[in-house]
DNA sequence: CAGCGTTCTGGGAGCGCTCTCAAAAATCGG
DNA sequence: CCGATTTTTGAGAGCGCTCCCAGAACGCTG
């Protein structure tokens, strides 16, 4: 009666070897890639994993290679649903297709609460993973500090915020960057009143996108910058607010698409034709959000799945310890997409 | 100049147990809970461990245990956003905090299309982890036989089709049983054309939900079930067939929320009173949806978190190999939650 | 306080693999 | 066809841990 294992105990090394005639080292070395041994045994022996259905002992091989063909993936949880945020969904299957490539898995290991760090500084501690991915999210956040003092190497997703001083690499798209030529766009379809509705405060890539607007708008009118929270309500609600504080607005950046849908939503209510009264552009270039924006929505792209296959390069550079070409982070390009809002 | 380790190599039990002037073996039995060990040895491990930081070698372990405190999430992305899903996302949560529970992680296993089945027919095999826990959604998908034909122990969320023959435990919520209760709380309203939306033919959630609103009414006009596909769009859309078809509807049964939602849509759009005219009743009791529809949703709740913790319990019987209590699947209760719609 | 049963402890084998190193086989030049 | 060189192979050590077993320490009883 079997307690733990599944069936007969499965063929090791040692058997396959047995039935092939060789030695436990050339079995290695095919399994391997069977670089330097000759073409006759290596078929010999590749039948013999064949016969036997021989699967190699992961943990003995981690045990002396030192490596786990795994990478953890942190997600904290503060608020709400970060999980089913569509941009999430895509950094994160970038990652997968990426890891993948790399024959290498992911552990998810979400973040209940602050109480449980030490499980999960535990685990990073724990010999499991090769290396850590995670989302720098809030400024307050105080996981990316741990992740950081951890024994195991990690990339960001995200740049995290100035003050925490981490010198953790991170991938992020050029937000402010971004942000100037969503603004500049503007001003050169001759808007003279470009409004701003802005991302939460405590995120770098809010920050970076405010950093744009004023770098091609200096000085402009406070009156004109309005804070949401990246939800398409929030947008709905700014751009009211900015309408009723300045109507002669004639255009209007947002941080992100869902809030340039918000705000598409109350133009509308207003009877306000977009573009001709007011121009607007978002940020993000979502899929689920631009396939049904009325008009079709002009918006700043950034290559979300592309960003989390970064992550992953960059992380197996630095597994690589290639200490030459020191990974620093990446800041990848944006683009602007010109449709019908702007 | 390390290669692969960052920093130091770390303390192994040997270097523990010098350190606290014992044996391995007794450092082991304090490391793994310390029954049979003396307090005042007890103390002086604790302190070794304290003192070296010491942190069990994972990989060398479960070369001698076989177990690996991890357990596979397989998730195939048949067409769209499984990931995003809120269903999907709660399901996940309880697992992932069940897992924790059992000190287990979760590595996720993304399917990418049918080519990538044998990678994950290998990793099952490759001694990763302890067991499976996996999605039926289609009844074409082949990824369930895969499954269970792998050497690890599995338990699938949702009922895996009859033709299947899959003899896998799974966790599922009564549809039927909740179905059969939503159609005759309409009933006992007295209501007398009661229509049914319903979900697509090739998941059983669906096809149970359609056996309970037959079960209720033996023989009902065919022109009153309406396929939909477990959107809001096409719960709209089947609600506008349905009135266009049978006028004289009193009442609709959505097989999930969101097309209820869709529905209530529709009928707001036609100026149809809900219920006074029309009395509509969900499936799933799914927040996101429920929180703001207008009135609010009578709907048949399930415990989403609570099945995919259930699914991991149940795994972890099956791991323990209590053959006595052969851990049959599970059926969890719904409840017919009565709000403003019916 | 001897004798016996019980509880603790440590020695050692071994999990399945990789990797170094030296021996064996193949290859080559003359 | 022989010695030198190169390539291929196998023996063996060891990765860090658990667990079995024998022996040491302990606690009782008479």
């Amino acid at each position: 009666m079997p307690e733990q294992t599944t069936g007969a105990s499965r063929p090791t090394l040692e058997a396959v070897a047995a039935h092939a005639g060789v030695s436990r080292a050339t079995v290695s070395r095919v399994v391997n890639g069977g670089a330097g041994v000759r073409q006759h045994l290596v078929d010999k022996v590749r039948k013999a994993v064949e016969d036997l259905g021989y699967v190699p002992n992961h943990a003995a091989r981690s045990l002396v290679t030192r490596r786990h063909g795994a990478v953890a993936v942190i997600i904290a949880e503060p608020e709400f649903r970060v999980f089913s945020d569509p941009f999430f969904e895509q950094q994160v299957r970038g990652i997968s297709r990426e890891l993948t490539a790399h024959d290498s898995q992911m552990v998810l290991l979400w973040v209940e609460g602050v109480g449980d760090h030490q499980r999960i500084a535990r685990y990073l501690d724990g010999g499991h993973v090769d290396g850590a991915l995670a989302f720098s999210l809030h400024s307050d956040d105080r996981l990316p500090a741990l992740i950081a003092r951890s024994s195991v190497q990690a990339v960001f997703g995200g740049r995290p915020p100035v003050g925490s001083g981490l010198s953790v690499p991170f991938v992020d798209c050029d937000n402010r960057g971004g942000a100037r030529e969503a603004v500049r766009h503007l001003v050169s379809l001759g808007r003279r009143c470009v409004a701003h509705i802005a991302g939460p405060r405590d995120q770098t890539s809010a920050l970076d996108r405010i950093a744009g607007y004023h770098d091609v708008l200096v000085d402009p009118d406070p009156a004109l910058l309005c804070q949401g929270d990246f939800t398409r309500e929030s947008g709905a609600r700014a751009m009211a607010e900015l309408l009723d504080r300045r109507p002669e607005l004639d255009a209007v950046f947002a941080a992100n698409d869902l809030m340039a849908a918000g705000a598409l939503h109350t133009l509308r209510e207003r009877r306000l034709r977009v573009p001709e009264d007011i121009a607007v552009v978002g940020f993000d270039d979502m899929d689920s959000v631009v396939r049904d924006t009325e008009p079709a929505l002009t918006t700043v792209r950034q290559d979300i799945e592309g960003m989390g296959r970064l992550m992953v390069k960059l992380l197996m550079r630095l597994l690589q310890g290639r200490s030459d070409a020191a990974p620093a982070s990446v800041i990848t390009q944006t683009s602007l997409v010109r449709r019908a809002s702007a």
